[in-house]
Formats: C-alpha cells, sequence, structure tokens
DNA sequence: GGCCAGGACACCA
DNA sequence: TGGTGTCATGGC
C-alpha cells in the first residue's frame, strides 16, 4: 500500500536534489569497477570498500580476466577490508567466472541484455541479491531498474508513507511504477536516499532537520516506527 | 568496547 | 513464507 499520489516521489526526489544537489554516482571508472562495489559494499560501509577497490588496483585487478586469473589469496587479502571477505570473494569469482562462461568475458554483451533479462540472469548467480543485481543494472549497465536499499525503506517507513513490513520487491515496484524510466532520475534518487540515510536515518534516531519531513503528501502508515 | 555499515544466504519452524 | 544466525572489517 503505496502512497497513492504517483507524483510523490517525485516531488520527494525534486526536494532532495534541491537540498543536497547531484551526487553523481556511482563513484567509479569502468562498469566492472561498478560491479565489484555493488558486492563488496553488501552490508558494509563505503570507506571500508574504497580500501579494499584500492588493494585490487593496486595489483591490477580490476578486470574480470584479472580476477579469474589471480592467485585466490591474493583475491582474500585485496578484499579484507570490505569484511566478509571469504564470501565477498567467492561471489566476485562466481561473478567472474559467469560471465566467462556464458558470455565470454565479453562484460558489454552481458550488460547490454534487456533489464528483465539481465536481472533475471544476475539474481541466478550467487551472492547477487536483488540491491546488488539492481546496483549493477542502474549504475553499470546504465538501465532504469530503481534500487531499494535499507535506508531507502527506513526513510519511507519512518514517515509513514509505506509499511514497515514491505518486502523489497514490492517497495521497489513502488517506485518502477511512480517514475519514468529514466536513468538518471534513477541514480541521482538513490544516491541521494543515501545521503539523507547518512545524515538522519541510522539505527539511532536522528531526525531533525530531515528534508524528507518538508513533503508534503497526507501519510497512511503510522509515523515514526521504532528503527 | 560496543555499535553500525550502500546484503545475501542457509537453516529452521 | 517469515524469522534468525552467520559472515568480518574499519570508523566513530
Amino acid at each position: 500500500m503505496p502512497a497513492r499520489d504517483p507524483k510523490f516521489l517525485l516531488t520527494l526526489f525534486e526536494t532532495l536534489l534541491h537540498a543536497f544537489g547531484p551526487q553523481g554516482w556511482w563513484p567509479a571508472e569502468t562498469p566492472f569497477e561498478v560491479i565489484v562495489g555493488a558486492i563488496l559494499t553488501q552490508n558494509t560501509s563505503w570507506n571500508n570498500v574504497t580500501q579494499a577497490i584500492e588493494r585490487l588496483k593496486k595489483r591490477d585487478l580490476l578486470e574480470l580476466p584479472r580476477i579469474l586469473e589471480a592467485d585466490p589469496e591474493t583475491l582474500r587479502e585485496c578484499v579484507k577490508p570490505s569484511g566478509f571477505y571469504n564470501q565477498k570473494t567467492r561471489y566476485l569469482l562466481a561473478f567472474c567466472r559467469h560471465v566467462h562462461l556464458h558470455h565470454h568475458c565479453h562484460l558489454e554483451a552481458f550488460l547490454g541484455q534487456d533489464v528483465p533479462l539481465l536481472r533475471r540472469e544476475l539474481l541466478s548467480i550467487p551472492g547477487i541479491g536483488p540491491e546488488t543485481a539492481d546496483s549493477i543494472i542502474l549504475y553499470a549497465a546504465q538501465k532504469p531498474s530503481f534500487v531499494v536499499d535499507a535506508y531507502t525503506k527506513r526513510i519511507l517507513s519512518r514517515h509513514g508513507w509505506v509499511p514497515p513490513t514491505i518486502g523489497y520487491e514490492a517497495l521497489r515496484q513502488v517506485f518502477m511504477d511512480a517514475l519514468p524510466p529514466d536513468v538518471y532520475l534513477f541514480q541521482e534518487f538513490h544516491a541521494l536516499l543515501v545521503r539523507v540515510g547518512h545524515l538522519f536515518c541510522r539505527r539511532t534516531p536522528r531526525c531533525d532537520g530531515c528534508p524528507v519531513d518538508v513533503v508534503p503528501e497526507k501519510k497512511q502508515f503510522e509515523a515514526r516506527s521504532p528503527l
């Protein structure tokens, strides 16, 4: 049960864009670096991820074939600062092996597929869940698939616009239905929600001054869920 | 020293 | 189907 007015989310986007300006996501030089970052940032602060990516860069491992050729122990050492390094090394290798096996390491061909096909294929790879898949589609493939993360859910439910129990796919659909399929809009909106989340909506409630509060929309759910 | 972070997955009832 | 534990490092 999302907010009824489909223009509400556009109003929210414009409010955040006015308050914070364009965020210019994703901070990466290549689509493959986006993908590596998307996997490494799972439940991890971006600061830790940048350290891992720097290690990979230093060893010239930010290319798909290089990861496949790399010594697994070296790979683990690079991934380590981002936490969960055994898992994430496995996930990184699983992704690279998949593209190697099914697309002959041709990342552009893989990312060039239609969104439904690409999303289904991404979700079939171990370690790629819905958020990671949508991040890869939106920021690496540059195709419109809205990314829902913990902040998105927290911000919207805390303000009473969606129930706190809403699932990933349902919340994603709220955005997909309400917004035009515009890559720039999706990229900036997600980045802005993360920015707001960092500043105002951590687990310790600290919402004073949150620009989301000024968005005019009738709230349908109990506001300020006790997250 | 404890809490938190731009999740995903296995396991269990 | 939904809830819970596990994976692990670095910053505050």
